[in-house]
RNA sequence: CGGGGUGUAGCGUAGCCCGGUCAUCGCGCCUGCUUUGGGAGCAGGAGGUCGCAGGUUCGAAUCCUGCCACCCCGACCA
């Protein structure tokens, strides 16, 4: 199999396709729209997971998990979230097949069977676990309920794409209930500004923090924030949403609780999620037209050791070295492989691990041996150099934060030669066919505009920045009057 | 659901218009030897209901009909 990857410029949807599946990082299943990820696309999303865990318990937030099924009754009982959301979701009728009378060798539904309740499979949990709240909550005294769950979601989506959009997807969902308003906000907020974090932080991906206009908002939210991402081709991505859901789920499900002073309110809630589609932002980042780039944080090898030998003497003298340094370098918490097979070529492995993102990668040679020192070579920059044995660990670990810190610059230096102010319309259009990214714009905060720009150029509002400052303006579209820039790009 | 396209070995493909030793080639896989500082070479080998079901024909991967699946462009989409 040609092991070359289309390059980006040619069909970037194509090289990240391709990308996807030749970095072993997930494929398309035979279910529609499915995608398998396999062990080593799951494996980063484990990191995920595991830093994003211990910021939500950090913050004082405890996992749950509820039901996978939401009987219809309780799924349309929030208004608008039902119909937000109506249009992809799968639904279960029955719960038996049987054997076809006609042919035994097949099975049909049995027609015996069918739930008196359709059983929506969750498009996210909101009304599952507002009716499960509904019990928890009396008192003040309940309050907060923090509560993460890590789950599996299905949205019936027309056209799929690995990671960006599948049919069935895993993320976390936050679902917090709280006494005030104020709290409620708070929360959104805080998580909003915990998942900037992360994906600066640890993913290495500069987004932008605002708030969606009302036609983007999240069904049945009173305000949505988002982090947007601005990828190489140019289009955004909405990387994480947290929702102030105001009191909508409360009424609708009827949760009060008692007050300190003996009254008797509906609660307030935020909900807030990340998923998968993660793992097609940190795709669409950072890889080049040799592979995925990870940034260290987020690669399952840091480093892989690979020998050059003639031999099994040289062999056995390199892996003396090679397992030496590896063990020193997992005593400093570093995650290394030594691939000492001898069915590749070096060459090949040297391809196989760029292809796969291994931020770091050390050659030994017959060579280094005699000089005692190593071929050490980043991902990133594909740079190599010949280091010293002596102090090596140390160098490999400044040189892993060094690259986290880089791609980050990298990436943020990207978006920054991507965002774009424009006054007028022509230039919104030419700036958006000819250049791409984003475009700050102003707008007179209508849904008519938001809708025609839409229809004109193809591209949405991502947010509205939060910034300290805004400049009021005229709408580029309309000439009214706009409070501040707002962010426009095409979009994932 | 509209418009276009494609289905041949694990993957990527030739052949189809013009029916007849055409099931082609590359990658991968297996065995052996030689190799190993940027995707190894040679030799041998395994592997295919030509998407499915009908039809036309002496004969179908090839022509006809129906169905299915997938891809692209729309619509849809947090």
């Amino acid at each position: 199999m040609g092991k070359k990857l289309t390059t980006r410029s040619e069909d970037y949807s194509k090289w990240y396709n391709e990308l996807v599946v030749k970095a072993d990082l997930a494929e398309n299943s035979a279910v529609r729209g499915c995608m398998v990820i396999k062990p080593y696309g799951y494996a980063i999303w484990e990191k995920m997971q595991a830093e994003l865990d211990k910021m939500f318990k950090a913050t004082g937030h405890q996992n749950a998990y509820f039901p996978l099924f939401v009987p219809k009754s309780l799924f349309e009982a929030e208004e608008k979230n039902a119909e937000g959301f109506a249009k992809e979701c799968a639904v279960v009728t029955h719960y038996r097949l049987k054997t076809d009378p006609q042919d035994d060798s097949k099975l049909i539904v049995d027609p015996e069977a069918q739930l008196e309740e359709e059983l929506v499979v969750r498009p996210t949990s909101e009304a599952i676990i507002w009716n499960t709240y509904k019990n928890w909550i009396q008192s003040y005294r309940d309050l907060p309920i923090l509560i993460n769950q890590w789950a599996n979601v299905v949205r019936w989506e027309m056209r799929t794409r690995l990671f960006l959009r599948t049919a069935e997807f895993l993320w976390q969902e936050g679902h917090t209930a709280h006494a005030t308003k104020e709290e409620a906000l708070e929360e959104t907020k805080l998580i909003n500004g915990l998942y900037a974090d992360f994906a600066e932080n640890f993913m290495a991906i500069p987004v932008v923090q605002g708030i969606k206009s009302e036609s983007e908002r999240f069904a049945g939210a009173e305000e949505t924030y988002c982090i947007e991402a601005l990828m190489q081709d140019g289009k955004a991505l909405q990387a994480g949403t947290s929702h102030f859901l105001g009191q909508n789920f409360a009424k609708a499900f009827d949760v009060k609780f008692a007050t300190q002073s003996g009254g008797l309110e509906h609660v307030w809630a935020s909900s807030w999620g990340v998923s998968t589609r993660l793992m097609g932002a940190l795709i669409m980042t950072h890889s080049d037209d040799n592979g995925l780039v990870l940034p260290p944080n987020l690669a399952p090898i840091q480093l892989v050791i690979i020998p050059i030998y003639k031999g099994v003497e040289q062999l056995e003298a390199i892996s003396e070295v090679a397992h030496k340094i590896k063990s020193e370098l997992i005593a400093e918490g570093i995650s290394v492989k030594y691939d000492d097979r001898d069915n590749f070529k070096p060459g090949y492995k040297f391809n196989d691990y760029e292809l796969k993102g291994v931020p770091l990668r050390i050659a030994i040679g017959p060579r280094d041996l005699e000089h005692q020192v190593v071929e050490l070579a980043r991902r990133d920059t594909l740079e190599k150099k010949s280091v010293s044995m002596e102090g090596l660990t140390a160098y490999i670990k400044t040189t892993l934060d060094e690259i986290q810190t880089d791609l980050f610059s990298k990436a943020l230096r990207f978006r920054e030669d991507h965002i774009t102010e424009v006054e007028t319309f022509d230039e919104f259009q030419s700036v958006l066919s000819e250049k791409g990214g984003f475009i700050l714009a102003h707008w007179d905060g209508s849904a008519q505009t938001e809708e025609e720009i839409k229809k004109k150029t193809k591209a949405t509002i991502r947010c509205i920045p939060i910034i300290d400052n805004p400049v009021a303006g005229k709408c580029v579209y309309s000439g009214k009057p706009s409070s501040q820039r707002v962010l426009f790009a095409k979009a994932y």
